[in-house]
DNA sequence: ATAATTAGTTTTATATACGAAACACATTAC
DNA sequence: GTAATGTGTTTCGTATATAAAACTAATTAT
């Protein structure tokens, strides 16, 4: 019963949240390409509780088909109810259907992949893709998660927040090298956007990944907000620096303009 | 106290289910396109629980992720992170890694539209999609479901169950008249499916939507199971049913039995 | 303007979900 | 073979999550 006091360890700090929500949830997300299949034992271990309890979440979260046991064993996986969240997610989006013509027009006239994405606290989530038709394709599927500081598309996003805001949201973390372009400080995250905001652009050349370039714009609603990224991206070899920027950025914020226009945006 | 007796009314039969969990997913089912926004007091309604308990699992749901405030109110929507599991259980899939590559070269060859789907219950799931280059397109995207018993995939997933099991899954399960076309009784269905065994494919012609025709063969594993449904699909007016037969259907058996090698099936 | 309704939040007494221990039955060790 | 460990499941007393009520702070009605 001592540690009955030593509950703030690394839980949350609110003291109502409801603990056999939270586990449930946990469970879901235990599971991994690496781990598709946890036993009540592997759950308990896994979120340190007992496998009694274990065994209670496990049995309400098959009950509603977010787990499913495998064929002849004990196991779990993940049952395909967790499918349908993320797709009425998208669903809702109408930014995602206004958004997908004009990008199959970007694509198609540009001949590289192109991406819509929004901003998720210091993550930047992909909701759209276009696969470019002639051209190394994109292996950034709907639903993958890149840290915002270190895209050119989660630069856009970021520069939606004053620097107080950004500060905040930056607070106690760690910007890692990714590549030798990656700001290692708040300080120089800020300088870089401040300068995207002038530009009206973000080009990213081999920010995130080596031999990948990527050139982000804002989309803003009647708010006035930046509430998604538009981006193209190819390998460093399709097209030059100064291609980029000469042929395919107006291109870019053509449709950006686009979409901002049916989003509501009064330019 | 009165009605502490009746439980059973509704709720799952099992004792050892946790409240908390199965009202935090219903929560999240509760979104929909129709219903994007919700605040404390509309979930309480919707779940029939107290506003203090819709309170505390809202904000347990919240603080995971899962639910996001909107903006200047204190309704919430669908947070980002209910993507990362849907995406998280694909990637978990082997089967949809290997079948894309046969998938595109299948797309390729015949002009349409290609789909892969596993059963869950009575329903089909489409856990992968390759859009054809040169005609209408399918908007059957990834993770929707549609009831088995009306689509030439479900059928053909349905054709690993005995009649038994048939039986058992479809107790009480009323079959909607969708087409002229759709069986109406579970006898229609197993003679249907007899029917699909002996054939090796499905063609459903209008079956599920006016104007839409789709094809669909098996995919077994090393276990000689049916474990998903390969299918093409096109409007009716792109082939007629013989061309299907004739030109579509051995390049469809074709692609299926490649992708049913490479699961360590044994012809 | 004022009252009335509805919203979200907080408190608190009690119904209940939880962990510990026991159980049954595998699988593995020796 | 038997012992030893590991598994999923069940029971049971107690710590705790819950519903009801109280409390604010917004909206809406009048």
């Amino acid at each position: 019963m001592e540690n009955a006091l030593v509950k703030t360890e690394s839980e949350q700090s609110n003291r109502y949240m409801v603990p056999g929500l939270i586990r449930g949830l946990k469970i879901l997300q235990a599971f991994s390409s690496e781990k598709p299949f946890l036993g009540v034992s592997d759950i308990a271990r896994e979120l340190d509780v007992s496998r009694s309890t274990a065994f209670r979440l496990s049995l309400t979260l098959e009950n509603m088909g977010f787990l499913k046991r495998v064929k002849h064993s004990k196991k779990y996986c993940l049952g395909l109810k967790v499918l349908d969240l993320g797709f009425k997610l998208l669903a809702g989006m109408d930014i995602v259907d206004i958004a997908r013509p004009h990008m199959e027009e970007l694509s198609e006239n540009t001949k590289v992949c192109s991406h819509l994405a929004v901003r998720d606290g210091i993550s930047v989530v992909y909701i759209a893709r276009i696969l470019g038709k002639h051209h190394t394709v994109s292996s950034v599927g709907v639903g993958t998660r890149f840290p915002a500081y270190a895209t050119s598309t989660g630069r856009i996003l970021l520069a939606n927040l004053s620097i107080a805001e950004l500060a905040t949201l930056y607070e106690g973390i760690e910007l890692k090298k990714i590549t030798k372009n990656t700001p290692l400080t708040i300080g120089d995250l800020i300088n870089q956007i401040e300068q995207d905001k002038s530009d009206g652009y973000t080009l990213s050349w081999e920010t995130y990944e080596k031999n990948l370039a990527s050139l982000a714009v804002p989309i803003r609603d009647n708010t006035r907000e930046i509430v998604a990224s538009l981006n193209v991206s190819c390998p460093t070899t399709t097209y030059s620096r100064s291609e980029l920027l000469e042929q395919v950025l107006p291109e870019l914020m053509q449709k950006a303009a686009s979409i901002s226009t049916a989003l509501g945006y009064r330019h």
